[in-house]
RNA sequence: GGGCUAGUAGCUCAGCUGGCUAGAGCGCACCCCUGAUAAGGGUGAGGUCGGAGGUUCGAGUCCUCUCUGGCCCA
């Protein structure tokens, strides 16, 4: 643009690159991270450093902070949950260790249990093998199983601690604790012992959800509820004697009424041995086309709707209460069996009459316990019939039966109609198949059975711990907690299967079973020297060796070692998980109770409340003082992530895509208590911010190439004006130190990553790094003023390191490397008070910052002067007060103008055109003191100065 | 079906015990810079706070119901 007529116009005689003449930033840090192949070799040096021997060495004597770490399963590669389970821990774990705590991390896994059980004999079955084992005596056979089970355990543990370790997680990874190592074994019987010595354990013969695919019980964890389509039976069964049901409904009867009830199982029908109403409820004796029956009251159109009964006749109505006590005959076995009430009786379905089979329903059961029923269960392991059943269902599978009742129902007069239902039917998580509920004998924890030392209940001491000594993040985990504490039922541990660990019970030729705590402990000695294969291999008087009747006072009369078997049980999964608290953190010494627990929310009813139930048995104490959970991953339209859905992101591939440091970044933005959206496209998006916080630690970086280090954080700190802008920024710089450090202390990541984030955006990036490269390009390499602000660049560059090293641990370390050379490690770093005083003016300064801006905005404007660049600016500063005049320079460069004047005088903001003055030609700025120089050069006195200093 | 929990700008989130014209960052639009340059700076436009009732002088914030998700159970 031309300047206006009238004006002097100056020419410069030289064309000078001043450029050369420039202290331009300099750095080998570079812009693009390329973290998919750094990081490789961050984790590479680490290990090759020992960084975590090192640094938790280095940590020892500080207050402690026990950290335990929740196994995951060893099957698989690691899922996108993992990461943020696994960073989540890491940030923990690295943020307590920056604060000079003494911490350590010593990673576990999951070995025992179906799924990789389950997985191994699929591959046998296809392999061809699994006939060859299937032949070998029951003991080998389990051996050959359980060996290609650790086998399968080992690989996939090798792959997940690489897969853990590319995530740039620091843990004990040469000392991890396996649940299928001797020592650990040894620990978790020994837990066991001392539950059996507090009267807990006991065996019971229940009804459990069975796996005919896999012959065992499943606990609920294993089970998955899927749709399924059943016959849905309504069946009359003819009551012994007509004249007391004539009795209970008043009335006169001329034929044999029928008791209607409803299953969706007709192969439960041989099992049946009660009928169950509710007490309350009104039950209608009515005809149908007829046939003479009783159903409940509100239910009779509905009922004879769905058997197309064209005509009802209520007869009479009783309540459910005048029915208890009166009998039945079965329809296909020759017995009576009673009416009974009870209290889970609904109208929702069926007829309002309840078949009842102990051996095959939980509230079955317990109506048979209470009205002193058999618990019959004709149904073997393999789902078919024994011998205890009519003739024509003889070792038939239930599935094969169900369609033989219904047919034998129908022509023996007794089916009333049958409808096929789709509904929802529990399914064996692993092979997918229906389960069915069978009574068998299986070992369980009571958690209402008084224990012998103090007499509480596991139960009541759980929520008492719960209510009062353990804190929640976030706080609803507690009536999570107590919720499901108050639901849970006896606690069934044992399982038929191979891989896992062997409930140590003996049985005696009488049928009495050994198992005390002194035996049991005996047998914990023998599996921590030979590992739990030696309940397979070893006969009981080895197992036993270390065990001496005589002094064990629960000891059966008339033991005879010689006489014993082992019996096959072992124990469900949770309960070795459950014992970690003993088995690493007590065995390692590494302090009870525990400070933190932190996983998935899931693990309320699993792994929490698993270690919490047996640890009250074994200490009287809950193993944790803290438990932090966090949420699950769900798909960009908020629906839940599953492998089998396909909707679930491959960590490997996020690692090569945007790097393990993007995606600790990304853990760390979170508000992980609720659900967390996963996207591809969410990553990309924590991956600009990264390069944010990468490109203003490249900036310090890149600034400090002539400056000598270290640098005396006390002694700049005292020697810095507390008007000075450098003094501003270390105590902004100050106070995100706290911030941060506050926010790790509280596990708020989001807040130390918001905290961190706004410092490099803003406070940096947008004002203190714009601010000062006149000073830190232009100035003379050793003035005062330049020096000055490299010592804070420097001062922030170590602390933007310190404070990102838990999050950003590759990119924290690679520039400390930087800073300080290739051979230190920012991760053996604590923090540092940074102590400044600042004058009390700068909210003043930075106020007036904003509105200098907004006015020059204004003033781009074609017609408010059209000055687009603040370098041809010059503003007048309303100062009345007088109090920004001290900070007059800074603010000149902090909005970037060539001149700033504080007025007192004036009454607003002005800002004036400077488009026609001259213009230094190595700043840029139009400074007064801009002239022409002897070399024929427009240079400002600073400028000019500068020039002839590097001339020498 | 039950317990716990979430639903605020396109996106990620703040909004404590009810009192503001509902905030921030990203993204977006426009502009500047080209000596942080596959960078940097400035300004600005975006919301009937899932929906419907109710309590209150006043509700994103309390109550009831409801819709859509998540975890754990049945």
């Amino acid at each position: 643009m031309e300047p206006a007529s009238g004006r002097i116009l100056i020419m410069s005689d030289t064309k000078t690159n001043w450029k050369k003449t420039l202290n331009l930033p300099r750095t080998s840090f570079p812009m693009r991270a390329n973290l998919a192949q750094n990081e490789s070799a961050t984790v590479k040096r680490w290990l090759k450093e020992s960084l975590y021997e090192r640094v938790t060495e280095a940590r020892s004597g500080g207050e402690p902070f026990v950290y335990h770490d929740g196994p995951p399963y060893a099957n698989g590669s690691i899922h996108v949950g993992h990461l943020l389970n696994k960073v989540l821990k890491d940030i923990v774990f690295r943020s307590r260790l920056l604060a000079g705590r003494e911490c350590r991390f010593v990673p576990g896994w999951d070995c025992h249990g179906l799924p990789i059980e389950h997985k191994v004999m699929t591959e046998l079955a296809q392999s061809g093998k699994l006939d060859k084992i299937n032949s070998l005596d029951e003991a080998s056979r389990r051996m050959a199983i359980r060996r290609e089970c650790r086998k399968d355990a080992e690989k996939y543990i090798k792959l997940q601690r690489g897969q853990m370790q590319r995530l740039l997680t620091l843990a004990d990874y040469d000392n991890p604790y396996l649940t299928m190592n001797p020592a650990y074994e040894q620990r978790v019987v020994e837990t066991f012992a001392d539950l059996v010595s507090q009267n807990i354990v006991f065996r019971q013969l229940k009804p459990v959800h069975w796996s005919i695919a896999n012959e065992t019980a499943l606990a609920e964890a294993e089970l998955e509820y899927e749709d399924r389509i059943d016959p849905s039976v309504y069946v009359d069964f003819e009551a012994a004697d007509a004249s007391a049901v004539a009795a209970a409904f008043d009335t006169e009867l001329d034929q044999t009424p029928s008791f209607m009830i409803w299953t969706t199982t007709p192969w439960t029908l041989p099992a049946n041995l009660a009928i169950a109403v509710h007490d309350r409820l009104l039950y209608a004796l009515v005809r149908l086309d007829g046939a003479l029956t009783i159903v409940a009251d509100e239910l009779v159109e509905r009922v004879a709707k769905i058997g197309g009964v064209e005509n009802i006749e209520r007869l009479a109505t009783c309540r459910g209460d005048q029915l208890a006590g009166l009998s039945y005959k079965h329809p296909f076995i020759d017995q009576k069996s009673p009416v009974v009430s009870a209290e889970y009786v609904t109208l929702e379905d069926g007829t309002g009459l309840v078949h009842t089979a102990p051996g095959h329903g939980v509230e079955d059961y317990g109506t048979g316990l209470r009205e002193g029923l058999d618990i019959y269960c004709p149904v073997q392991g393999d789902g078919t019939y024994d011998e205890t059943v009519p003739q024509w269902l003889h070792g038939l599978s239930v599935w094969e039966a169900n369609p033989k009742v219904v047919e034998h129902l129908r022509s023996s007069g007794h089916l009333f109609t049958s409808i096929d239902i789709d509904h929802s039917y529990p399914h064996d998580g692993r092979s997918k198949t229906p389960v069915i509920f069978r009574a068998t004998e299986q070992w369980f924890i009571g958690v209402d059975r008084p224990m012998r030392k103090g007499g509480e209940s596991l139960r009541a001491m759980a929520m008492s711990a719960t209510e009062s000594s353990v804190k929640f993040v976030p706080e609803w985990g507690r009536n999570r907690m107590r919720g499901m504490l108050e639901s849970r039922p006896d606690w069934c541990i044992s399982r038929q299967r191979a891989w896992g660990l062997p409930i140590p019970a003996f049985a005696m030729p009488g049928g009495e079973v050994l198992m005390t705590s002194a035996s049991v402990r005996a047998v914990a000695g023998a599996f921590g020297q030979r590992g739990s294969d030696a309940w397979f291999t070893e006969t009981p008087a080895m197992l036993l060796a270390d065990y001496d009747p005589g002094s064990d006072p629960d000891a059966p009369d008339g033991l005879d070692i010689e006489s014993l078997e082992k019996m096959h049980d072992i124990f469900d999964v949770w309960f070795e998980s459950g014992s970690s608290w003993n088995a690493v953190m007590s065995a390692r010494e590494q302090g009870y109770p525990i400070d933190l627990y932190s996983e998935g929310s899931d693990q309320h009813r699993g792994w929490f409340q698993l270690s919490l139930l047996p640890a009250l048995g074994v200490t009287g104490e809950p193993p944790f003082r803290c438990l932090l959970t966090h949420g699950f991953m769900v798909d960009r339209n908020g629906r839940k992530m599953s492998k089998s859905g396909g909707n679930a992101l491959n960590v490997d591939d996020l690692l090569k895509d945007v790097g393990a440091d993007v995606c600790r970044w990304w853990v760390s933005s979170l508000a992980f208590e609720n659900d967390i959206r996963v996207d591809l496209e969410l990553f990309k998006l924590a991956g600009e911010s990264y390069r944010k916080i990468r490109n203003t630690i490249r900036f310090l970086l890149s600034n400090l190439d002539d400056l000598e280090k270290p640098v005396d954080l006390d002694q700049i700190c005292s020697s810095l004006a507390p008007d000075s802008l450098d003094a501003w920024v270390l105590s902004q710089g100050s106070r995100l130190q706290t911030d941060v450090m506050e926010a790790y202390e509280n596990y708020e990541f989001r807040r130390a990553h918001l905290a961190i984030f706004d410092f490099c955006n803003e406070t940096l990036s947008a004002i203190y790094c714009v601010a000062v490269k006149d000073r830190l390009y232009c100035d003379q390499p050793d003035s005062e003023r330049r020096r000055q602000s490299q010592a804070t660049l420097f001062l922030l560059a170590e602390l933007l390191c310190r404070l990102t090293s838990p999050i950003l641990s590759h990119t924290a370390d690679e520039a400390w490397r930087s800073l300080h050379g290739d051979e230190a490690c920012v991760h053996m770093e604590i923090l540092r008070p940074i102590t400044i005083e600042v004058d009390s003016r700068w909210p003043k300064v930075l106020e007036a910052r904003d509105r200098i801006l907004k006015a020059l905005e204004v003033a781009k404007g074609p017609d408010q002067g059209g000055i687009e660049k603040s370098l041809d600016a010059g503003v007048v500063l309303p100062d009345p007060d007088g109090d920004l005049h001290p900070f007059r320079e800074d603010l000149e460069s902090m909005c970037e103008l060539s001149r700033l004047r504080c007025d007192a005088q004036a009454e607003m903001i002005v800002i004036e055109d400077l488009r026609s003055e001259p213009c230094c030609e190595r700043s840029w700025r139009r400074d007064e003191t801009v002239s022409k120089r002897s070399n024929g050069s427009l240079l400002s006195d600073r400028d000019w100065e500068a020039v002839q200093a590097a001339a020498q």
